[in-house]
Order: C-alpha cells, then sequence, then structure tokens
DNA sequence: TTATTCGTACGAAAGTTTTCCTACCTTTGG
DNA sequence: CCAAAGGTAGGAAAACTTTCGTACGAATAA
C-alpha cells in the first residue's frame, strides 16, 4: 500500500536507524523535522503497523518497529508512479526536467554520466 | 501554492491540450483516468481558480480555464520536493534508482547519456 | 511500598481532499 | 413559446489523514 507523507517520513527514520521504538522515532523526527506530540506518532505507527507498511517486535514492553519493505523496493515503485503519473512514465524526460535547468553544473552532469556509464557494464 | 493529486490530473489536462471548458476536462478524465461525475470536476476546479492554481474566463457562460503556471515550471517544482524528501536533495541518488534496476536497456542508457551531453555544450 | 515515569491503546476531533446533490439560470432545438 | 439540455454555484457529506487528550498498566527509583 502507499505511504502517505507522514508514514514516509517515519518509514525514512526506521530505514536509516534500524529497527526503533516510537520513542526513538518521535526525537528524531522533533529533531530533524517538526514538533510533533509522542501519542501523535505512536498512533500514526500503529496504523502502519495495521496497513502492513511496518512489522512490530511486541515481546518487550516497548515495540520495536520495524520497516516491512526494503528502502530500495518502496522508493523505487513511489518513483515509478511519480514518473508515470508526471512524465508519462518517460524516464528520460523526468531527467532533463531534473537537470535542464541553469542550476546544473558540468561538474554534476560528468558525475551522472560517469555512474550511468558503470551502469553499462 | 501545492496542487493536490486530484488537482494535478487537472492540471495535466491543461497543459496538454490548452485552455479549456469543465466539460472538456471532465470528458477527458473519464476517458484517459476514471469515473468522476462532471460536478465534481467543476467543483475542483473552481477550487484551483480560488487558489490561483488556474485563471479563468468568464465572458462566455462557458468558462474557460487556463493554467496558472507553466507546465515546466510547476513540474520542477514538484520534483525538486520529490527529491528533497524522498532522497534528501541528491538528484544523482534518484538517477541511480531510476535505472539502477535491471529492466533498463543499454539503448535507454545511451539515449540518456546523449542527452545529458547535449546539456553539456 | 509508593509515587513517578514511561509505555500502549483508544477514541474523538480537526484538517484536508474529494465527491456529488440540488437549485437555479441560459441556451438550444422543435 | 416551451421543453430539454447544458451551464454555474453552493453546501453537505464522505473519505482520508493527522493530531492529541486521556485512561490505564508496567517499570523504576526513592
Amino acid at each position: 500500500m502507499e505511504p502517505t507523507k507522514s508514514e514516509l517520513e517515519i518509514l525514512q527514520v526506521l530505514w536509516k536507524h534500524g529497527p526503533s521504538t516510537v520513542r526513538f522515532v518521535n526525537d528524531t523526527l522533533n529533531e530533524e523535522k517538526r514538533a510533533v506530540q509522542y501519542s501523535s506518532t505512536l498512533k500514526l505507527m500503529q496504523i502502519m503497523a495495521e496497513k502492513g507498511l511496518v512489522t512490530r517486535d511486541e515481546s518487550s514492553m516497548k515495540h520495536v518497529y520495524s520497516p516491512a519493505e526494503e528502502e530500495g523496493k518502496t522508493k523505487k515503485q513511489l518513483l515509478d508512479r511519480f514518473v508515470d503519473s508526471m512524465y508519462n512514465g518517460s524516464a528520460s524526460s523526468l531527467v532533463m526536467q531534473l537537470f535542464g535547468g541553469k542550476n546544473t553544473s558540468k561538474e554534476e552532469l560528468e558525475e551522472i554520466k560517469r555512474l550511468l556509464d558503470k551502469l553499462d557494464q
């Protein structure tokens, strides 16, 4: 299923830091993103567990939540959806949009091409 | 302001076909996307006019709606936001995600590199 | 032991987005 | 002229997302 905006923020924390408690996720969100109450984060993570976006280990009193899907898999899925809805499925259109502006340096373009070369082998 | 998902669908129709009536947009959505009532599309487009996402010409009885912003400008904005929230602002991460999978052909990669070369000049 | 702290669960409510019913006006075809 | 078709406006409601107060049990420290 599709994570919402807030759910995605929580997933990012889990992907970055590994299996975590609600307390940890909430603290991280408050540091890195925005003020939010513990009970709000808890609620959201409970909903995510119901939806199957995360799993949770209830063996200890402090439940430990883990992402249900790999970061790459979920992100690729969201990216593909984005490309479909915005660029009619054309990845190269997206790339042009991304680098077509004036604010892309020669160096950055070279870097990208180098990365693409690696893929090519 | 940020278009919502449905609003974006409407903008896409307007960008693709130029200034249009509600009737035309609604028909197009029903053909290309999903079943939706005329009055729903109307309402949405009225809201978009209020928000300033579209302008409308009321001189005729059939109001004609136009996108307020250029397609490229809006899309670049949304794309940048996407890169920020998903890839921590790293465009090359996104590109890797996009082409990193097994399902990218050599030809497609070459095509992309050719396009990047053009930008480089 | 007992008060405090920390955890979960639940429900309500607020905010946002989407949908559509209905009233009412204008245009059009017969 | 009159009925039918097609247009806008507005409000209500449904659906979805987000927030948080509160109850209550478990752990902890004094």
